[in-house]
DNA sequence: CACATCCATAGAGAATTTCTATCAATGGGA
DNA sequence: TCCCATTGATAGAAATTCTCTATGGATGTG
């Protein structure tokens, strides 16, 4: 035979109460359940745990020292269901996503924020990573959730929301582009450009416009940071082409910024989560508030 | 329901092997019991904690954090377990006791070499000390077994073994004394005496056999210690009165000793343990082992 | 010395576990 | 594209284990 846990907790139980009667009524059994189980007990650890007649039950010295360790035990794996329970409510978890900076600086924050207030317990761990890192990283399943730039196909990824990101114009207050009210392709070719760098998912989207247009986009500074590019178009190096999600566009008070009326200029943000995998309760759910709320967005778009 | 060491053992084996299939011919057990104990824990823990088709087991993240706790705990416990059978065996223990500082310092160390070498596993907790503590010790069962001077009566105590240890009259190697066959304690009242404290069971012990042959002992010296009795009558103080048993005899070239010849000139020397309680299996070896060692010394006579 | 209290035992019944047989899903190979 | 081998899930039977009631025996108390 084996040990139980059935009777560790006994063993615990009777030691406490120092009575076989009395530790029966206090777990809701017949007194012979519990002689039967401790002797089972002794029987397998093979040593006897209590000196007992109808008068006295004592712990042996034996008995005496195991008990400790048995409470222990019974301590940290209740400790453990309860925890998991917990988990399994959504009263506690961590949500490991991967986000784009833009994204992680920006529509983020805020969902983390609204999310807390709904479920306290809650931690995050937030990967801000360039464009493909996030797919990696769903992949290999370091994260929960990964928020990224462009479409996603394939089989293992699932996708949660795809919202499209349209693409504003950023230029100083007085630049005479504020005058357009539909600012096209060709508007933009008349004034220098400053425009993000090859690498990164917004420049892919602006070259795909220009060259839809007819265009080449010939940038007069690049930059790798949007921070980087709007800090020169406020040195009046030109106007710069951002995703309306920037954060970074409201904070200049002598910048202005317009949509960009052109069809499919805009940056796909995808939500997902490994297909096929459970995720942590809590990073369901803050899947689907990340999702809602990134979705009632103005500045996104749904697709 | 309620979480089960063998739903916990299950799921980790489950876990190495990636495969309820191969967990089961591991466990030797049939594949859907696997499934169901699995699900019972799931249920338990209220989290899905593999991912599983007929092509994949694989943990999800829940699950990924719980192995190791789980595994911890399989661990821990199998080792209680192990542990406790060998002190079932007496492959393992320790061994607490009380002795009165005579027996601690004399036939005590041996037993305990001799034992060790049946039992190299054991570890000893040896305490010296005077008279009824002893007593007190075994009575709150700080120690296992007490081995204590003087005849012990009474229902919460059980003798394992009783000895005489008799008197020895101790002399400078040219004194007169030694020319006496049969010593007397009339022989003994003609030199200076040099005797234990009256606190000692010894001193009690001459006491009496000296008020039984109508004398008062009249010490020139008083020692607490044997060892100082003995420097006194090495320093040509007198003579003194000594158990048998007692180290310090033999370790003095200069000194000689005899058995005094008068009837129960002797001390009781007592090995008890506490009654009705069972003490760790090497102790009660030990107990076996210190009684058959004592009562096989010649030093010693049986009651 | 009778009584009340407490643990132990035995046997029946209940609950749980584990088994066998079978099904359904899935990926690989023909 | 389709068949087949493999794997986990399900259902129901069998076996085991657990827990209960009834009762016995020991022990300290009044």
């Amino acid at each position: 035979m084996d040990v139980n846990l059935r009777q560790i907790r006994s063993f615990v139980v009777v030691a406490q109460a120092g009575s076989f009667t009395r530790a029966a009524e206090l777990l809701h059994l017949a007194q012979p359940t519990l002689t039967v189980q401790i002797r089972r007990l002794e029987e397998t650890l093979e040593v006897k745990l209590f000196d007992r007649n109808t008068r006295s039950v004592e712990l042996t010295r034996v008995g005496r020292e195991l008990l400790p360790v048995f409470q222990r035990m019974i301590r940290d794996l209740d400790a453990v269901v309860v925890d998991t329970r917990d988990i399994a409510a959504k009263r506690r978890g961590i949500v490991r996503i991967a986000a784009l900076p833009s994204v992680a600086a920006g529509a983020l924050p805020e969902a983390i924020k609204s999310f807390r207030e709904l479920q306290p317990g809650t931690s995050f761990v937030l990967k801000d990573v360039i464009a493909n890192r996030v797919l990696d990283l769903v992949r290999s399943e370091e994260v929960d959730l990964g928020i990224m730039g462009g479409s996603v196909t394939g089989h293992d990824v699932e996708v949660l929301l795809e919202v499209r990101d349209r693409m504003h114009v950023v230029f100083p207050a007085k630049h005479p582009i504020g005058g357009i009210r539909k600012v096209t392709i060709d508007d933009l070719m008349k004034y220098p450009l400053v425009l993000m760098d090859p690498a990164t998912s917004v420049r892919a989207v602006v070259d795909s416009a220009f060259l839809t247009a007819g265009h080449i986009a010939q940038p007069t500074c690049e930059a790798t940071y949007m921070m980087t590019a709007i800090a020169m178009v406020r040195a009046g190096l030109g106007i710069t082409i951002l995703p309306g999600s920037a954060r970074e566009i409201g904070a200049e008070p002598d910048l202005r910024s317009r949509q960009i009326d052109v069809a499919d200029f805009s940056r796909a943000i995808t939500i997902i989560k490994k297909s096929g995998r459970t995720l942590p309760p809590i990073s369901e759910a803050f899947g689907d508030h990340l999702a809602k709320s990134i979705g009632a967005q103005p500045l996104f778009a749904r697709r």
